[in-house]
DNA sequence: CGCTTCTTTCACAAACTTGTGAAGTTAAGG
DNA sequence: CCTTAACTTCACAAGTTTGTGAAAGAAGCG
């Protein structure tokens, strides 16, 4: 693709910017809702709603009208949860965020490592409240259920994997 | 070790208090990193720390340090995401909050509500974007993908009902 | 090398959240 | 009915979080 994707890409449809920003900031709100940032939510969105699914920082920072110190913010904790992953631009020292396209609800999935915790501090109250106790008995069976999400989690993704390639053929987009 | 506690006698077991504060504040502390509200996170666990599984709200005041209206608000929150359930004392104006072993899961995993959202804002997105440009086709394939977890995660919940009956012979605590 | 362009860091002000005391509301039990 | 126990609502003070401007920090390119 070309290196100004932006204005070359218009071959299929004529785009709205402000249905664009619609979306935008309507998808970013229930990230938000559900406990996303609210200047990460946005960025991803913005990144999410790109033909190419890359922004540069000052792109983002003009179709959001935010600082490029918002931007850096936000993009720093989008890559931290592995939600999107930064390139340099090879002849400049523009900088380019991208989300790709599959490896982000991989990593949504990946509440794991929340879910990890969650099983150790369960595992501890099983310890110190004993595990004849009925509260004791409540938590086991809760750590139970998170052990076998866990693993179903992981089938899960696999057949994922599977049943998207039946439906998009091959590798998703990037 | 802390079994001498945890085997006293009465139905009512005396139990280590600092212990059970222990684990409340822990696992309170990992729900408010996945986003759950500090209160509502301290007043959940400490349901789930007690033996009976319901709690007044004088007990929770006062096992938790706070409020009434503290309690109050945490509550509500907690019923409206069904995590808790509130049941009127017969006899009395007090009110006992009781967590349901199993529903309150079953619950957590109603980020359905939350995905449907998800789905819906993604439809509009698509729409909006164009079905046909490359933005517009990420979006689908994540529409599909929140399609697809719905429904996986639907015959989950009836593998894992099969499977805590298997662990722990009949239907969950209560 | 040093100029220029882009990004990050930092301190702070504005905006929002949270938990409290106090007043208000509901209903049990005399 | 009236008293009183229990819960809820409300206004606000304290404490956080958020996004910004300003300045410092990298890195291409002449």
């Amino acid at each position: 693709m070309t290196e100004r994707a932006d204005r070359a890409d218009r071959s299929t449809v004529e785009r709205d910017p402000e249905a664009v920003s619609r979306f935008v900031e309507h998808f970013a709100a229930q990230l938000v809702e559900a406990g996303v940032p609210r200047m990460p939510a946005r960025v991803f969105a913005a990144l999410l709603a790109s033909d190419s699914g890359t922004l540069t920082s000052a792109e983002l920072g003009e179709r959001l009208r935010i600082s490029p110190a918002a931007v850096s913010g936000a993009v720093r904790y989008l890559a931290q949860v592995h939600m999107v992953s930064r390139e340099r631009e090879p002849g400049s020292r523009r900088e380019r965020y991208r989300v790709h396209g599959d490896q982000w609800y991989e990593a949504l999935t990946s509440r794991e490592t929340v879910i990890k915790r969650w099983e150790h501090a369960l595992r501890e109250g099983v310890d110190s409240l004993g595990a004849a106790t009925p509260a004791g008995r409540r938590l086991a069976e809760t750590l139970a259920f998170f052990e076998f999400v866990d693993t179903e989690i992981a089938e899960m993704m696999n057949r994922w994997r599977a049943h998207r390639e039946r439906l998009f053929g091959t590798q998703g987009t990037h």
